[in-house]
DNA sequence: AGATAACTCTACTGATAAGATAGACAACGC
DNA sequence: GCGTTGTCTATCTTATCAGTAGAGTTATCT
């Protein structure tokens, strides 16, 4: 799963990719129009801004805007970002690998060449997607009944 | 990321898999030979048993072994038991959908939309793949230097 | 310059869940 | 009936996450 914060950032990304070339945007307004604890966003802004996604102005008519076109930002950025990794398991990230607690040695582990490969259509999926992207709201094939 | 337990829970099971209609296998066994805490592993089992994944046999030459045949046993279907879901925000899993706090609605929701086609094709691959297919174990097109 | 509207930073708190363990109990087989 | 093996429920500990507090910094307007 995603956490709490990871979902806040991207929405405060989507925000600000909708506004893209409008001037700054105040860290109020996205708080409210999205629906995110105030505190809690400047925490996740301030990370932003450390990080190159945003930029930001001070002082009156001061707020947030994208450091970098939204067609430059891809999902699989922000998720790698804020969570560190797209793997499922420490030891099949490709850029925070670590090996597993209590694992077998990496070489025989079948679970972490499933979770590899995995990772990689994970990432080839996020990172075709931009937040310049319209995101169909409704996946077209949804299936009633169907599990997950 | 997968919880230690999921993992856990994985390695026994491929660890019967490997050692199917050979007879129970003893819980002591798997612990020394998967490197799981024992306690723990206790827990694990038993789980599994309630699902009906795995068969145990009491007392004496008692031990476990796998309920279905390896090949009837998807990774989607052992993930979906321990995590619940294969999706990565509540609102996107299918079997057990449910809100997120402090979100947009639904339906207006891109990163919902994002990720329900995301769960779709994660669960897809998964479910390609069962106790009884050999896995490469280190996936043959890993690039030195990508992200992940 | 000073008031004010913004963002910035570090530390802290409270709640929850995860990992792991303990220990009493139940079945099985010789 | 005795040892072996699995079953169940409760508990402990620790880490992480979500969210908050509050003092500090910068920019703009007048």
């Amino acid at each position: 799963m995603l956490s709490q914060k990871t979902r806040y950032t991207i929405r405060a990304l989507q925000h600000l990719a909708d506004r893209w070339r409008e001037g700054p945007v105040r860290l109020d307004a996205i708080a409210s129009e999205q629906n995110i604890p105030r505190k809690f966003l400047t925490v996740i802004l301030s990370e932003m801004v450390r990080e190159g996604l945003v930029i930001s102005h001070r002082g009156r008519d001061g707020g947030y805007e994208l450091g970098l076109a939204p067609v430059d930002i891809r999902y699989g950025d922000i998720i790698r970002l804020t969570r560190g990794s797209l793997a499922l398991v420490p030891c099949a990230s490709r850029n925070a690998h670590e090996h597993c607690n209590n694992c077998l040695p990496e070489a025989d582990c079948r679970l972490r060449g499933l979770m590899l490969t995995l990772r990689d259509e994970t990432a080839a999926m996020l990172d075709r997607v931009s937040l310049a992207d319209p995101i169909a709201l409704e996946a077209a094939f949804v299936v009633e009944g169907e599990q997950g």
